[in-house]
RNA sequence: GGCCCGUUGGUCAAGCGGUUAAGACACCGCCCUUUCACGGCGGGAACAUGGGUUCGAUUCCCGUACGGGUCACCA
């Protein structure tokens, strides 16, 4: 058989050669150890948090060892394309800041290996699969959709090795003159790859996760072209990432069981295989059946990385979050040095979990608190108006009709003296968890405490407090006014005190103070008091007094 | 079914032939405290299973069970 002019036959309009493409796209000069890694997702305009995941990880490794972190859209399959796909994934990754070295951007960043995006690579992959029949290792395959359906019958019923391979593998049989005549004849057909492989030798990989692998080779004359000439994942790893010169291909696990295929590829080619380092998947525990199982795009809206933005998580807390999933290392590094930003934590592919992590949001909760705990007020309010904008309007006018001053101390809370709350995760949490600040706090209110305590005291405590009320008290001073009120109400100021004989007194200086919150919050517990009316204002503060007053004077509210 | 991968407390996980089997989250208790939160101290809780190898196995080998992945002109 003369494979030469096979490969005119097939492709009579493609003049260039591997050596071409060796040129065009030459190998990177990088610092010896450099890794160029890559995020190559399809178009499909859904970002998942295991896309996330991945990116950070590459991310990391390639920045860390001065490398080259790209992005290249595997848009080979029209069907499962979205309309402005691309952007979203681009800009869902921005969210989190995640940045490309290169990639299907408008900068001119990245001149050398374009296209990025495979649809426009077609002629590339026709190169090599040219090349790869001129040698006699790819073949065109006519065979019909019915026919490979029926082999596949066949192979089934006879519990046979599905695929195309030896004698199922009919075209590879088809003599110069068939193809010929075939192709006159407007017969669609793909292109096969003649596989070398032999069942009983292994194809060995070096997983920088997994350690040492070894499969069996692979035997499949898979398909690299499809009909419409564009390649398959397959062959479209193999000929993009060594053109776009990865030297780590970082991936999900769920591509190990084809890495015979890709060896065969690299081989047949004549590329250096990249190393590879696979990802096991984020796992969640199924609600129904209560088993382990996969993040779904479909059943959990937490798949989606919209879901954190929506909830209102900083990005750095899902980036740590993630973080500490990949190396758990992390998290103890984190506690050391509590003030450093994340880049700096010395990443190890070797230290990635080999298998599926379940995601545990209460874990992301608390991660979050630590990070949201480290922000300035500043930082908060304004990350808080920059969410409510966007996710919650009704916060973001309450926000909006309150005067400058109360938008900057909206985040006061968080600070009562040198201690620092740790109880905000997200900020959809605020409305609920504060809602006496974020809320106009109108319409029916529940007071908690006022049915447990005596009534008549609730009532002569906030009379009290409201005529004594110094506007510009510092929190001492407010708090000795408090007590103040105590003495004279006949209540015990004093703690220790109270605490020895708690029978002397119908109540202390804490019944007081919670009289007090209770009329201003709502609740028995808040953060320190004192902050929230600086925050809330004296205005604010003596109107809900009076309410308090009201509903307490109301007897059918006991 | 074939071929791969995995299995340490409720969860994430250190460990890499000899350890009282770390740590974090969660939970519980105590202390601090005008409430809550923070912080501090303490507690319960684990090597899937059966065989080997070895003076000694969580660690190495084989089997079993249970999870997961993959077997397309999808990635």
């Amino acid at each position: 058989m003369d494979y030469k002019k096979l490969a005119e036959i097939v492709f009579p309009n493609i003049y260039k050669d591997i050596a071409y493409l060796e040129e065009k796209f030459p190998e990177r000069q990088l610092k010896e150890g450099a890794k160029v890694t890559r995020f190559a997702p399809s178009p499909t305009g859904y970002m998942h948090i295991g896309g996330l995941y991945v990116s950070i990880i590459c991310e990391r490794i390639s920045k860390q060892s001065g490398g080259v972190f790209y992005l290249r859209i595997e848009d080979t399959d029209k069907k499962r394309q979205v309309e402005g796909g691309i952007d979203e994934i681009i800009s869902a990754l921005a969210k989190f800041d995640i940045k490309f070295d290169e990639g299907p951007f408008d900068d001119g960043s990245s001149e050398v290996y374009k296209p990025y995006c495979q649809s426009q690579r077609k002629e590339i992959y026709q190169i090599c699969a040219k090349e790869l029949m001129k040698k006699g290792l790819a073949y065109p395959c006519f065979c019909t959709a019915e026919e490979l359906a029926q082999t596949r019958a066949e192979q089934e019923e006879n519990k046979l090795d599905m695929g195309y391979y030896g004698r199922f593998a009919k075209c590879r049989e088809l003599s110069l003159e068939q193809v010929e005549k075939l192709i006159d004849e407007g017969k669609p057909f793909v292109v096969r790859l003649k596989s070398q492989g032999d069942k009983e030798q292994s194809a060995v990989l070096f997983d920088q996760i997994k350690g040492k692998i070894e499969m069996p080779q692979n035997i499949m004359d898979i398909v690299i072209l499809k009909s419409d000439g564009i390649p398959t994942y397959h062959f479209a790893h193999a000929v993009d990432d060594h053109f776009m010169r990865t030297n780590l291909v970082v991936r999900g696990d769920e591509w190990l069981s084809s890495f015979p295929v890709h060896e065969e590829l690299f081989r047949s080619l004549g590329f250096k295989l990249p190393k590879y380092a696979h990802i096991a998947p984020i796992m969640k525990i199924d609600a129904e059946t209560g088993g382990k199982r996969k993040i779904s795009k479909r059943k959990d809206p937490e798949a989606s990385v919209t879901y954190y933005a929506e909830m209102g998580y900083p990005k750095e807390s899902v980036i740590e979050y993630l973080l500490n999933i990949a190396n758990s290392a992390f998290e103890e590094w984190r506690i050391k040095s509590p003030e450093k930003p994340y880049d700096e934590y010395p990443f190890k592919v070797k230290n990635i979990p080999t298998s599926g992590a379940l995601f545990d949001m209460v874990k992301l909760d608390d991660v979050s608190r630590e990070v949201v705990s480290k922000k300035t007020d500043e930082q908060c309010a304004e990350e808080i108006t920059a969410w409510a904008e966007q996710y919650n309007q009704k916060l973001y006018n309450f926000i909006n009709s309150k005067p400058q001053e109360f938008v900057n101390s909206i985040a006061l809370w968080k600070r009562a003296g040198k201690k620092v709350r740790k109880d905000v995760a997200k900020w959809s949490e605020l409305t609920t968890m504060f809602d006496y600040i974020y809320t106009d706090f109108d319409g029916e209110i529940k007071y908690e405490f006022f049915d447990e305590f005596d009534r008549q005291i609730c009532i002569d405590v906030l009379k009290e407090y409201k005529n004594s009320y110094i506007p510009d008290a510092d929190a001492n001073g407010w708090f000795e006014n408090v007590k103040q009120i105590t003495d004279k109400l006949g209540l015990c100021s004093n703690m220790k005190e109270y605490k020895k004989n708690p029978e002397n007194y119908k109540g202390s200086v804490a019944d007081v103070s919670c009289v007090i919150r209770v009329a201003v919050t709502g609740k028995k517990n808040s953060p320190d008091l004192y902050t929230i009316i600086g925050v809330i204002g004296s205005d604010e503060m003596n109107r809900r007094i009076e309410n308090a007053l009201k509903y307490l004077k109301d007897d059918s509210n006991f």
